[in-house]
DNA sequence: CGAATTTGACCAGCGC
DNA sequence: GCGCTGGTCAAATTCG
């Protein structure tokens, strides 16, 4: 039911297209579906190989073609904010945006419910990191659930899906998962499979599924956040491992970064199937995504995903398999 | 024997 | 109101 709105709400957006426009340039995009109180949304994000950033770059429907360049040098993190259909002056429409975020949200309390959930659908964030420039497309699913009138309705932690291929249906992810449930899939051979942190004062919830598009993709949705350092992963290994970036991201968030942590412990169990095949197919230049999309009658999260020639040993070693698979940045906004 | 998994039952939300 | 579906519970079973 939420997939399907979701698809209703990607069309009504035109991010669509949009998605379909940049695949040939886009490196990587995952799909993030966020949930909190009786609001939620669904996003893709996209690394884009491009040094150049131009508002005009991201503004629908009709954006320009991308040209990847080489990687840049570390570069101090940026976080830029802005809305579709840009400012007349592009190129000074970056700025910096937690407050303008805010300011934005504030905006819209004036306005009427249409007009906000318009405006929240059309905001979007460009991030660059190491000198990657990260695109976030934040849309609502088309609805809110519901507010109950007595607002009675639970309330859900924030979650956060990603895919990954890997013949190994749980990944390991630096925690300890105890699995409480287990339920047949509409319209999908496999099953969905519930786990619960075991740590008891920590309420973190994943579900894990194949889609049934490519059974070598395996969904993982995580719900709510880590009250405990990872039982499994001692800090140490971690610092040593991960650039800092990665670090502070988790850090600072308290979020689990789950491909990044799944990446980092198929190094260290020395998985190596899995391991190539993540690598493979993870490392930015290989992976090509025709975006967010979810335009599968049957309901699925993936449309379409293309595997590119293995070109990009150089930006796996530099960017560390893109660990910030989520910049610090955008977990913090939510 | 304790921990983890399996699996059918149950419940809540939602659409018709 | 009813049926469908997603999510959770908990007893039974399996595993180490």
């Amino acid at each position: 039911m939420e997939r399907k709105e979701a698809i209703k709400t990607e069309e009504t957006v035109g991010s669509s297209s949009f998605s379909d426009h940049i695949s040939d340039s886009c490196q990587f995009s995952g799909i993030f579906d966020f949930s909190e109180g009786d609001k939620s949304s669904l996003g893709f994000m996209e690394l884009l190989g491009v040094q150049d950033y131009s508002p005009s770059l991201f503004d629908l429907p009709h954006p320009p073609s991308m040209a990847p360049s080489a990687p840049l040098p570390p570069t101090a993190v940026k976080e830029c904010s802005e809305v579709l259909n840009p400012p007349a002056t592009p190129n000074s429409s970056i700025s910096s945006a937690s407050s303008e975020a805010v300011n934005d949200h504030e905006q819209t309390k004036a306005v009427d419910e249409e007009e906000e959930e318009q405006q929240e659908k059309t905001k979007k964030h460009v991030f660059e990191v190491d000198g990657f420039f990260w695109v976030w497309s934040l849309f609502l699913w088309g609805f809110r659930l519901k507010p109950k009138k007595t607002n009675q309705k639970r309330q859900r932690e924030p979650r956060f899906a990603f895919m990954t291929k890997s013949e190994v249906d749980h990944l390991e992810d630096g925690y300890r998962w105890r699995k409480y449930g287990q339920k047949a899939v509409k319209n999908s051979p496999f099953p969905r499979s519930y786990y619960r942190c075991t740590t008891s004062s920590c309420n973190v919830k994943k579900r894990v599924e194949r889609s049934f598009t490519d059974p070598t993709i395996v969904v993982t949705t995580y719900e709510g956040q880590h009250t405990h350092p990872s039982p499994v992963m001692p800090r140490q290994m971690l610092a040593g491992a991960l650039p800092d970036s990665s670090l502070s991201a988790g850090r600072a968030t308290g979020f689990a970064m789950p491909m990044q942590r799944s990446l980092f412990c198929h190094y260290q169990q020395q998985q190596r199937q899995v391991q190539q095949s993540l690598i493979h197919n993870l490392s930015p230049s290989n992976f090509a995504c025709n975006g967010g999309g979810l335009t599968n009658p049957a309901g699925s999260y993936l449309r379409e995903i293309r595997f590119c020639n293995p070109a990009g040993s150089a930006l796996l070693r530099d960017h560390g398999l893109l660990q910030d698979v989520v910049p610090s940045h955008m977990l913090k906004e939510e």
